[in-house]
DNA sequence: CTGTTAGCGCGTTCAC
DNA sequence: GTGAACGCGCTAACAG
């Protein structure tokens, strides 16, 4: 079944079969009706690969994301997917199986694939490999990462300004005494939201102790880990800054096991609003990452590149997180305004 | 840079280079060598397109899923990705956004990318449509569904067995007065798990009141309003049977909202073990579905059926529950043997 | 063992 | 407005 068999059957040749699937109005209303007639009996198909090898152009383009089960990259896989769908591009995901190998593998074979350009959320790659990469594949972007040598190609969130809604929610709520379990160093988000934080703090005129920040990995068995140091160091603190929100989950444990209560006696904010916030007890408190806007702009970006079409200047690149109230940071001032809206 | 580029500057033909990647064996070693330098050299890469329609085998297959955000398909996704990924197959996936329009598009859309199989997750197509799309698309097969004119195209779960788990396991324990919050009855899994979980009951003489049987539609929301109707009936019973964890968040929502003691009242215990089973509190005991393992296995299908080289009959096509204990079930024998043991 | 020749299925010039 | 001819980058059949 190919756009030979259509053309006999019609009468016509390939070029005008072809040309009534790609460029309807230059072809007589009266054949074109044959062939779209034709094509419907036949029940004809144009096969893709051939069409992108003709034209070289495959109207797709590839999203590399750590793996497919956690909602996190889905959610922005979705966003690229809801961007490029109305712009009669595909969108082709590959799973870089959490190591900076499969980062590399995955990218090169969507390219491989004729992908017209390529969204990739790193976590693997040092900044240096992903600018060189970047120079060498002038369609590529990041998603929900910061490059500084490549800012126009990078979509991401504020992590400061992030960091600093946490530390203002908290201080508009009467805490003075702090706690953060902050991400792996090595991940510039964890830097910046822990920035963001104390500067905000010493805006109100508070300082986060020392001792009192502690680094986990992210997960919830690291913020478990993490807040039994922050308890054994008998430092009293109101309130806990959690760089995620599964961090969050592994504090609130810790507090469970030694019958702390959250929020009455330490508040808890976490980051990132996965559906695990929703269900804790009491519910977390956090900051939201517009996941599904930054694979939107992504996918916006890598197709603006790609067709260079749209001007990419209007495109979005840096989005601001926002606080997601709900029970698990108590009111420590009774002439605070605001009230609890759990959710 | 094309193969001509590679044998131009090795100084063979275009064949030869085409040999050296793809039948190395077939050509002398000297020439291999220079050949391999050459594609090194100039850091060439084959374009995939080309060589699919060269050859017309993609070596991918396809997947359709409902969406990328939620973990449900995308541990299913990781898991059809981890089988092909040996076989040197590549996956490559379409989301639906769970409409049934969305699903047939997704389906041709793979094939007409020259998918050599697909998997397709179809929630929303009925019985009739699965039929003759499977019987027209002799390499497609279905990832978490049963379907009786091609039972050995369905790679599915026991739900009747997943449900009697859930029974024995109430019983067990002491429970006598159940209810449950199923799923839709347009969901053939939920017909399934009704029946396990009544015919177990039967077993040990034990009958669900048929007031007590409520339908939710599978989300939080849901299973609130289900229990909420449950409640009103002022039947007592001591344990409750969710068809999925979701429902069984907002049930247990409903309980608290009611000051009504999860385990102490009433035990529930869920269906599915998605990631907010494990954060719940009381942390929820449920029926664990293996999606990884029916992705894999899906996957596994589809290439058999897509290259014929292995022996279909091998794979394995159904898949059993298992019930993960937790701490959302009560123990009201004392005699009982068992253990609490949440994690 | 290697090169030459023909396509794969389609888009895209050109003439007409 | 339409068709013939060519080519996209590569693999496959056949000679030699």
């Amino acid at each position: 079944m190919t756009i030979l068999d259509v053309s006999n059957y019609a009468g016509v040749s390939t070029a005008t079969v072809s040309r009534v699937i790609n460029k309807p109005e230059l072809v007589d209303a009266k054949t074109r009706d044959l062939v779209t007639d034709a094509i419907a009996h036949l029940g004809y198909r144009p096969n893709q690969v051939a069409r992108g090898l003709a034209s070289r152009s495959s109207r797709t383009i590839g999203v590399v994301i750590n793996n497919f089960s956690a909602t996190y990259y889905g959610r922005m896989l979705d966003g690229v997917d809801r961007a490029l769908r109305p712009l009669g591009y595909k969108t082709i995901a590959e799973s870089s199986r959490e190591a900076s190998e499969g980062e590399r593998e995955a990218w090169l074979s969507l390219l491989d694939r004729q992908c017209e350009a390529v969204v990739i959320h790193s976590d693997s790659l040092e900044d240096e490999e992903l600018t060189l990469l970047l120079e060498r594949y002038p369609t590529c972007v990041l998603m929900n990462r910061f490059l500084a040598s490549h800012p126009e190609r990078s979509i991401y969130l504020d992590n400061v300004r992030g960091g600093a809604l946490a530390a203002r929610f908290l201080v508009k709520n009467g805490h003075r005494d702090m706690a953060m379990i902050c991400g792996p160093d090595r991940f510039y988000e964890a830097n910046d939201r822990a920035r963001g934080f104390k500067e905000e703090l010493a805006r109100a005129g508070l300082t986060l102790a020392p001792e009192l920040t502690v680094q986990g990995n992210f997960r919830e068995q690291g913020g478990l880990e993490a807040m039994d140091t922050l308890l054994e160091t008998r430092k009293p603190f109101t309130a806990l800054f959690c760089h995620s929100d599964e961090m969050a989950a592994g504090a609130l444990e810790a507090c469970r096991r030694r019958d702390i209560g959250v929020p009455e006696q330490i508040s808890i904010i976490g980051f990132d609003d996965l559906d695990v916030a929703r269900h804790m007890t009491p519910k977390l408190t956090t900051i939201r990452q517009p996941l599904g806007d930054i694979g939107e702009a992504a996918g916006l970006a890598a197709h603006a590149l790609a067709t260079k079409t749209e001007s990419a200047d209007l495109i979005q690149r840096v989005f601001v997180a926002e606080l997601v109230d709900r029970a698990s940071v108590a009111r420590l001032r009774s002439n605070d305004t605001s009230t609890s809206q759990p959710d």
